[in-house]
DNA sequence: GATGAATGAGTCTTCATTCAT
DNA sequence: AATGAATGAAGACTCATTCAT
């Protein structure tokens, strides 16, 4: 019989995670030894031992959350009956990786960044991260065809190849939110339909 | 007074800093030793030292050159008197990403992956990878307002909000070319066109 | 005053020391935890730590448990009036022997082997030990008067170099059975036969 | 091309062997530290794991080392084409064994027990001794054909079995050695003979 | 008496860097 | 210029022991 709650112990893994973060965040993962994040914890190394048995797991555990973090707001905006439409989407998207990206005074968007350097070397983290690209861009088919049923866009587009589009967008946002700040939702909206302004025109060469 | 030339420094210098490329493509930067870098250039650690100081000086080097070598391509294409359409812009650029991010059986596009990442403790690759990603979207904004001219994209759009979404755009091409597989420039093309298909008619709204 | 009455603290402390051997028994003293100990005797660290104050008196116990356990058996081979004969004494204490080594589908002979090791950086555990083999020497020679009274072997014979050659023929017994297999008390009585069926002989050269 | 010779290396290999068995001889093996051997062989961390890759291969390397110069001097006892007879044999090996157990001050008999019981948690240590021993059997075994050949004992005797109290006798003459002190060769002799004396007239009830 | 979460000193091991040759 | 053996600081991890409950 445990001598501490679920929820203590859940609690105790939440700490470990934040702390180790605030220290992934201020040095990288490489640069963050488990010293620190026994100290940024305010616990011993064995406690963190006791709920992480490597650094590895520590790492993957970091990882599936901050990944699932995000996933929780933009799960709505996805799955949503009626969706946005396609600027209004770009919009909301881009909203909540903003409002995620700084939180507690930490950017958590680089959070994106260092898992995909660390996936090169983790397999295991790899796979996490490739199936939840490969959700998205199912996600996003699922969307483009109720565009497409809507008449937001031209039935003759092919869905999975407009997912790719979309989502590299999206990724691509995420890369300069933590390389160059943040960008504004409202840029983001701006800056889509002007690059779109003239696509029709164009092909109609 | 150097006892070889400096042709022979140059070669010197590349035959090491391909060498780690092809250490740090396969494990990671942090998973790379000097020794792996050592094996691989069929040198010895002396040799290795007599021409980087240091790892972090070659790792700065090693992603300074693997950016100047996507520089290299792309600069024509945004540098074009007479730009490609946006569509065709995509295209090309699509194009060169993926053929630079597989060359010698290595996914050369995880080094932006990595650099990224890397950048959050290392200021000086920081700097580096900030100014690139500045550059690129001054020089967007240039081919944005050409664009503008010509009757491409509406002359009402701001050209450095666009030029943020050009830019998010690749660099997401980027992550998904390394993570999930090449995209082919194609497919690019298609799915931005069918993406934007109905943005003018979602703006008569 | 103890809350507990002595039967059930002696039951308890027996309870550890026997979980204690079979992780000795399976792992060796150095890789057993006191972890493995608290779960193999189903009890918390806090119990065992109120019956042992510390892993090196939990061993000290073990193994002057081990050698008594060894010792009860072997006292009245020892110590009859009227002893067996010299072949039929080493039967009778290779027999003891191999039926100890092999109890509960485990090799207790192997205990004698980490006491012997383990006697090497643990003083008091050298004593207990030292004193045993003394002890057996002592007891040895009382025999060997005996069988020198009887005939048996030659009254010229000092007991006490015997003494040390039939000691050393019993802890050899022990090193085999453990490491190489039980050797049967038969062999070990026909091999002692067989040996010095010609020492007279030899003798008269 | 290595920069120092095979036998710079060699050297070096026994300098850490030998400063691990100080070591070993001293503390033993489980409460020496590598920085203990490091310490002791006035070299480096990394001049030691460049040379043995882990403790456990120092290990290994050490007790094989061990035996095999405890087999050096015992070959030619055992291998000699006219054996000596049954007593001066077991002299001759009592010799070897008491010489080789103290050398450079050291009591290098523990080396045996400590293998003994490491074993038990080390396969490949064990496997070493398994057939270390075994190989002593056949060679015993060798030797007691010779002896019934030219008469010193019965030819109705087992050569294994005698072979298995040949070698019962002469490990445990390693152990008294370790724990009891030295065995005077003389007194192995004496009391070999002893213990002997009355086995034929024994035989004969 | 009993529990088991927490502690932290101590261990093995790696690896960037140096320097005698 | 080039070599590669040697260095040792720093890191991940273990585990005997304690103590609040």
């Amino acid at each position: 019989m445990p001598k501490i709650s679920e929820e203590q112990r859940q609690a105790r893994r939440d700490q470990i995670l934040a702390a180790s973060w605030r220290c992934f965040a201020r040095r990288g993962i490489h640069s963050t030894s488990m010293d620190d994040i026994v100290r940024e914890a305010n616990l011993s190394f064995g406690a963190v031992y006791l709920y992480y048995k490597s650094k590895e797991e520590l790492i993957l555990a970091a990882f599936s959350t901050a990944f699932s973090e995000m996933r929780a707001p933009l799960a709505p905006v996805f799955a949503a009956e009626e969706p946005y439409t396609p600027p209004q989407f770009v919009r909301e998207v881009a909203k909540i990786i903003s409002s995620h990206a700084h939180r507690d005074g930490l950017n958590f968007g680089v959070a994106f960044l260092m898992g995909w350097s660390e996936a090169q070397s983790n397999p295991k983290l790899k796979e996490i991260i490739v199936a939840g690209q490969l959700a998205y861009r199912e996600a996003a088919t699922v969307v483009i065809r109720k565009w497409q049923k809507r008449g937001d866009i031209s039935p003759k587009a092919k869905p999975d190849k407009v997912a790719k589009v979309l989502l590299s967008f999206f990724l691509g946002f995420i890369v300069q939110s933590a390389m160059l700040g943040v960008i504004d939702p409202d840029t983001a909206l701006k800056g889509f339909e002007g690059l779109f302004s003239g696509v029709l025109t164009s092909r109609q060469d």
